[in-house]
DNA sequence: CAACCGCTTTGTCTTGGACAAAAAGACTAT
DNA sequence: ATAGTCTTTTTGTCCAAGACAAAGCGGTTG
């Protein structure tokens, strides 16, 4: 098979077929198309079948414009862009981060593949501040600090999926070890369907479990329907949402409203996250979570209301 | 426009789109398309824009069909059968369940929410079975066993959720509690994009963990193109995937032959999981994995490969 | 027994048109 | 001013039928 070297060669040369560049870059190959169509770019070449053969400068222009895309830009402004000039745009993020630089210590830990001191870092920590203030001030700084960092072309992808390993092992850890028999209330934690982030999730069941409830989390992507009827089957008293900053504010109106409809009035809702920031204050029969401060309040304020 | 409340009442009841098939069954669009022309299967109904709708009966089928593909089935023999003949076929070879009778015990306490007692039984046959024996024979027949009960109705969907939840946290756990300081090899775990199933990572994972290697796991979904930025930025000495059964094989195939041409050629490749199921066995430079229980010995191979 | 050949099956690519869903912008009312 | 609704633009996904290469199968021959 290795005498017919001429067949197994790949059209590396030259470029790569749209289905690679689906894979790689994350575009669809509709989108593709339709970009091509549309804006006039990307230009791919053509092989002897007719098929889309994309140059490797091509496809590393396509990167940078998801990249850019993924923090919010839209594709007809980049498009048209030169590389370079998009390159500028990915070295200057709009935010400062001011507070993030007690987070920055991170960053090197990170980039240097110190991963044993990184994780050791991160549990002396833990220990030293206890879960609570731990989840509150320590995690979001860092988050911020990463997320930043990403957007500034800092830090690389696969570097923050690292990190986010990291902080889910620590977290989960601490969960675990906190035994839940007995205690009340009975909260059902969960992210509804197209809402990939875990993170937050857990920093919610952290604090809740920290508090003394007895959390149920179904992890991640729980379609609408089957959240009431796992409310009744489980017999929370509360359920609680999870709204990432990536979630339209519309989906996430709307699923609160469903839910609210097909959940018995007792059980309380309660919803949180980036993705609602103080929005959804007077939806009727949804208790908004401005902050992870707020949730030992919030959580004392319901047993309060419960007893008395 | 709120006073319709019509409008906002969802086609759940009659089936899901064309997309979601494609994510939830694993057959391309395309795919889809053409076997409607073809084979006059699958016949999805039409939304008022015109657009295809699956009744759950035929991505029942379709899954079905799916599965006997993995088995080495070509698909214009499987689609005129009736549903009956393809589970008989599905029931003769593979052995179904014998030995999962002795996981029979989580449905009930699953099914109860007994989730205290449930986490105790886990913690306890954990500990008493070794991290290694738990992760290769028991953690697999409670899936099996969840899977079934799944496909059977007698398990919902939540049910599974809170089940992958917990073996989750007992797994993050006692990776968590394996100290990697000066260990080798390096391992870069990942997945796939479009490949979302944790656990099976989380398994490998955790018996590379158990035998001394330094694993350093990126999480779900990884973009192929990123893996190899992350294989040389953190030195790894082994990059090692997972494909769960969802994945087409295709797509499998595909992207390990692009991560290996990209990869350093002192790098091994590992692949695993039931997409594979024993079919990669000829790719040039990929270690296929048959199993769970075939990763310490692979390990030690490699580690007097390494040595000797 | 293995290698070659032709035939069949099957997945993916092509084109251009269409349209819903999301975002941005304009506007109004509290 | 700020939150809500309406309107317009932008953008991703879907549809159709046709085409064709790659993979699988079967038979023949050295």
């Amino acid at each position: 098979m290795n005498s017919s070297p001429l067949a197994q060669i790949p059209a590396v040369e030259t470029g790569i077929g749209i289905s690679a560049v689906e894979r790689d870059v994350g575009l669809g190959k509709d989108t593709l198309r339709v970009w091509e169509r549309r804006y006039g770019f990307p230009t791919p070449l053509r092989d002897s079948f007719g098929e889309r053969v994309y140059p490797a400068e091509q496809v590393a222009k396509l990167r940078l414009v998801k990249r850019l895309m993924d923090q919010g830009q839209r594709p007809g402004k980049l498009l048209g862009q030169s590389v370079a000039a998009l390159n500028e745009q990915l070295g200057t993020p709009a935010t400062t981060g001011d507070a993030d630089a007690t987070a920055d210590w991170v960053v090197p830990l990170l980039k240097q593949r110190e991963l044993d001191r990184l994780r050791g870092e991160l549990s002396q920590r833990l220990a030293r501040e206890g879960l609570q203030r731990f989840v509150i001030e320590t995690v979001p700084a860092l988050n911020r600090r990463i997320g930043d960092g990403w957007m500034g072309g800092e830090i690389e992808i696969f570097e923050e999926h690292l990190y986010t390993e990291l902080i889910q092992n620590l977290l989960r850890a601490s969960i675990h070890g906190l035994s839940s028999r007995g205690t009340t209330p009975r909260v059902l934690l969960t992210t509804i369907k197209d809402e990939e982030h875990q993170l937050g999730l857990l920093m919610v069941e952290a604090l809740l479990a920290a508090n003394g409830a007895a959390c149920v989390s179904l992890g991640a992507q729980t379609p609408v329907g089957d959240i009431a009827g796992a409310a009744r089957a489980t017999g929370a008293e509360i359920v609680a949402l999870s709204f990432s900053g990536a979630c339209p504010w519309r989906k996430a109106r709307d699923s609160l409203i469903e839910l609210r409809a097909a959940l018995p009035p007792a059980v309380a809702l309660w919803a949180g996250g980036a993705g609602l920031a103080g929005r959804a204050r007077k939806l009727a029969g949804v208790l908004t979570i401005e902050g992870l401060g707020d949730i030992a309040v919030t959580l004392a304020d319901w047993r309060a209301g419960r007893t008395g």
